[in-house]
DNA sequence: CTGTTAGCGCTTTCAG
DNA sequence: CTGAAAGCGCTAACAG
């Protein structure tokens, strides 16, 4: 591997001329600086930027920890991530968690003993060991996620989407639409954005004087599958149901297969809306009602406020919640009253 | 920031003492071992892998240039990729360049001043002045797509789906089920993939003596909007078509959406079988007879492979060619002869 | 404008 | 078993 000295040695120059011109350091005279560039060139030599960084004590490498890329939603943010940082001269190393605590852990030292400028983390809940990890960090830190409450005192900035007012948003809709007998199907109540778009669901039926019953919750999990489950425990016990909110849009979807398959029209005999606008939701059988994200505005926001943190040398804390849109498609429509099963 | 001297001063022993506590150096005394670790937690030291790397020569970081780390076949593989990548106590420092080669350049220079111990990598058409860096490579770099004719040359190792097979495999089915009246829609046929694909389709219908033409071959992109488009402009030419390969699954949901919304029954009156097997694909309104790609496991093998070259100490060529899968599901079906639109 | 030198945080001889 | 010292490749004063 060739190093300064070797271009210093072969050029007839210091290492700190080679320095200078590989720096732009205004220091040099113009034609050393092309003699020594186009020297660099020909001889094939590649700068050693760990070198560098121990010596200027910034790695310009931030980390990048979430639980799975596989995940549509993921995947977008760290695009929007690598773009902005790549941008600003940042590079990002990346791990998967799939939310297990001790890969959690395994990551993150890992990334801390890179000396990374900073850091942007979709975290579980963090354990007692975890969060001392994250108390003592002394660089840049964004959660992909609201702060939990036992979370507050960290000195880390959050970048999430308004889970309550996007849900009160979809319910919304649904009884403008005349519905007054309608059903929830949940992600894990655990996750703060499952409890907020559980409360989403509650307050709007609430504050519009509709009554529901626990009957019409079911807490059924994440994919197709468990909406499948979701609608079919649902129309159990609430027969009369118009209308779901299902609280991501896999979940809408297996209920929208469900419903297909057992013969339910939809929107005419139920609606469905879902949340977070799969790129799949579109689709012409699907055209499902849902809340749409800013995912990569998320990656961009998240990615700007460490960089900005970083070029002015100061940790502020900072909690972003984004708007959202929703999504009219043709799963859902107005009531008739008259339909009963 | 604190560093091992701090450590040794703060403990009463040498730097070198604590070096070799922290890397299980056999030269130490345990209870001085356990001491220095000890105190290591207590005083929440973490050792700069950066001034580790320098001196030891070699990084334990490894790079990782895609095209789009949103497209569900790229993310699979990253995550696969940092599976054991991580696991063998390799970083990955990930980049997206979205086929452009300027930032191919910038991704890879800024990989290279990192000193990565190896690199995977699914580029574009390497223009002259990739080639020249990927030449120069000392490091184990493994492509994601097959080597290209004027590629050859380069000692870096591929790992691939055989296309041409695959491909082959679907048109055989198509045949089987008795058609003789098929149509393609494709993906570019400047990348390689998409070649084979087309020769896998042609050679197919040219080994059972089945007729084909020009007109029954559409290049038409990669998104569902083209496989509308392509179905659209395939049935002009060709009115009594019975099949269609589409070269990859989004080209044939593009392709079954146009027919749903214009009459046509599938399998009924026309066969479509795709390529990739998307997670969507699988799902109630479109189950598409697919072919399968192992795209975890071609992230997994892809590390596997630098990892071996990394312990071997020897860069070896290796061109792997992994098979697929033809998932036959509700999208194809026998030829029903007198049937004529 | 250019060169010399110290030293970033660590590992690795080499003595002891 | 432990410590002193050299040096990885680079940048940043400081002289000149």
């Amino acid at each position: 591997m060739k190093t300064i000295k070797d271009i210093a040695k072969e050029l007839g120059v210091s290492v700190s001329t080679v320095s200078r011109a590989l720096n732009d350091n205004p220091d040099i005279k113009k034609e050393t600086k092309e003699k020594i560039l186009e020297g660099i060139k020909r001889l094939n030599y590649t700068p050693n930027a760990n070198a560098r960084s121990l010596i200027q004590k910034k790695s310009k490498m931030v980390g990048l920890m979430l639980s799975d890329i596989t995940d549509p939603f993921f995947s977008e943010i760290a695009l929007g991530i690598e773009e902005v940082l790549s941008a600003e001269g940042y590079q990002v190393i990346y791990g998967n968690t799939l939310l297990n605590p001790d890969k959690e852990k395994e990551v993150l030292s890992s990334l801390l003993q890179r000396k990374i400028d900073g850091l942007i983390i979709k975290p579980g809940a963090l354990d007692e060991e975890l969060l001392n990890i994250v108390e003592q960090l002394d660089i840049p830190v964004v959660f992909l996620r609201k702060l939990k409450e036992y979370e507050q005192h960290l000195k880390v900035s959050s970048i999430d989407v308004n889970h309550y007012e996007s849900a009160y948003k979809a319910v919304d809709h649904l009884i403008n639409l005349g519905h007054d007998n309608l059903g929830f199907i949940g992600i894990s109540k655990k996750a703060s954005e499952g409890e907020d778009r559980l409360k989403g669901y509650i307050n709007c039926l609430e504050n519009q004087n509709i009554s529901y019953s626990d009957d019409n919750i079911v807490i059924a999990g994440t994919k197709i599958e468990h909406g499948r489950k979701g609608v079919e425990k649902l129309l159990e016990k609430t027969p009369n149901l118009t209308a779901i909110f299902a609280a991501n849009d896999l979940l809408a979807i297996g209920a929208l297969e469900w419903l297909a398959e057992n013969n339910y029209k939809v929107p005419e005999d139920v609606s469905v809306v879902g949340f977070e606008n799969l790129e799949i939701s579109s689709l012409h059988w699907i055209k499902l009602t849902t809340v749409d994200l800013p995912r990569k505005e998320i990656g961009v926001q998240s990615a700007n406020m460490v960089v900005n943190m970083l070029s002015s040398e100061t940790i502020k804390k900072e909690e972003v919640e984004l708007d959202t849109t929703l999504i009219i498609r043709k799963s859902t429509g107005k009531v008739k009253y008259l339909n009963i099963n």
